[in-house]
DNA sequence: GCCGCTGTGTGACCCAGGTCACATACCCGC
DNA sequence: GCGGGTATGTGACCTGGGTCACACAGCGGC
């Protein structure tokens, strides 16, 4: 269909906490961070959205009368469509659209509910060694930036890669962090048997 | 219409982490407690569904193909019927079922979110303090059952408690907490400025 | 009235994660 | 090559929450 398309820089902020909802952003490409920001000025990642996927922040204050509940900000320059509620509601007429959101919705779910179970049962060393892997072998990141994704503070993040350095699992230096024992880090990463 | 209800006692696990799906739970009264729980025993609330509401979490073997998340044991005797996956498919031909559907899904992401929030942010005393006031001003529990509530264990619940009581919030007493003072408890609840 | 079970009370001890307050180190523009 | 901003390194210290290993107490059954 013939519907506007935006482009954005990587850094942009295209949903903020208590903003007015405007339309479900569908992803064309890029990618877009939904994180929770706390008082202290902490930050959580909840999850990414991906190419293809819409994102679901805003049917809180749609469908449910509340305020969105986090922010997002692209992560890379991305390109996305603006579905307005009432083209979301219209194509909700079409069962294979439901299926797709009601998907969306589900996996979400479940993604949120994962990472409870990580926050809550979880030390902070697995948490990071699994999102290094997540990042693919080189990871191009700041301190600060994986602190905000865990939802801690860049010290201890410094601390563990320390650690993981002194291990020879990875490799550190500005900006970059490189992986040399993945399978160590998986190990570490999905705690065998605590 | 004419589906078949059932009736459980308090107590009764309705569904199981790895249970196949067979259907979404409809409330007609009677209350659930969904919860997650981690390889070491420990246990962790994820919201509760109450009378009038479906319980989703079977959507996400349905619509996702992963398995059940968490499961629910119902806290009170409860009254249910079960949508199969085709009834389902087919209510949400219907515009309103669908708004519906979409509004629960939007709460529980927004309840999970908070409770991420909570979990990653917030002090266990604080956590105590709104859960405590969330069961009324005689809450009827064991201190193992606020602890599986919270994700913690049942010392740190005793200890809390204790600390609570000495200041004067409650009263303690075999399987039953009494709020003397519910203000300064939700003082605690919400983390005023820190 | 004794037994055993479930719920509590308690204290010693540990440790992951967080806080503070720095010192560098590196990069880039000018 | 100097100055300022961003990224890092580091160590001392604190503390919330968790673990362990108990003792005890109330209550119901028999």
């Amino acid at each position: 269909q013939a519907l506007p398309v935006m482009e954005v820089p990587a850094g942009t902020t295209l949903f903020h906490e208590n903003a007015p909802c405007d339309g479900f952003p569908l992803l064309l490409s890029g990618e877009v961070r939904v994180s929770r920001s706390a008082s202290s000025g902490r930050e959580l990642e909840l999850y990414r959205v991906v190419p293809g996927e819409l994102c679901l922040v805003s049917s809180s204050c749609l469908f449910a009368q509340q305020p969105l509940s986090a922010h997002g900000v692209a992560v890379k320059p991305t390109r996305l469509t603006l579905l307005k509620p009432e083209a979301f509601r219209a194509a909700l007429a079409q069962a294979d659209f439901r299926e797709f959101v009601l998907g969306l919705f589900a996996t979400r779910m479940a993604d949120l509910t994962a990472l409870i179970e990580a926050i809550a049962f979880q030390r902070l060393d697995s948490r990071l060694a699994a999102t290094l892997l997540g990042h693919g072998t080189q990871v191009h990141a700041t301190h600060q930036a994986l602190a905000d994704e865990l939802g801690t503070v860049r010290e201890i993040v410094t601390r563990l890669l320390h650690r993981f350095e002194r291990d020879g699992l990875i490799e550190l230096s500005r900006e970059c962090i490189t992986i040399c024992n993945s399978a160590a880090l998986r190990a570490i990463a999905s705690p065998p048997s605590r």
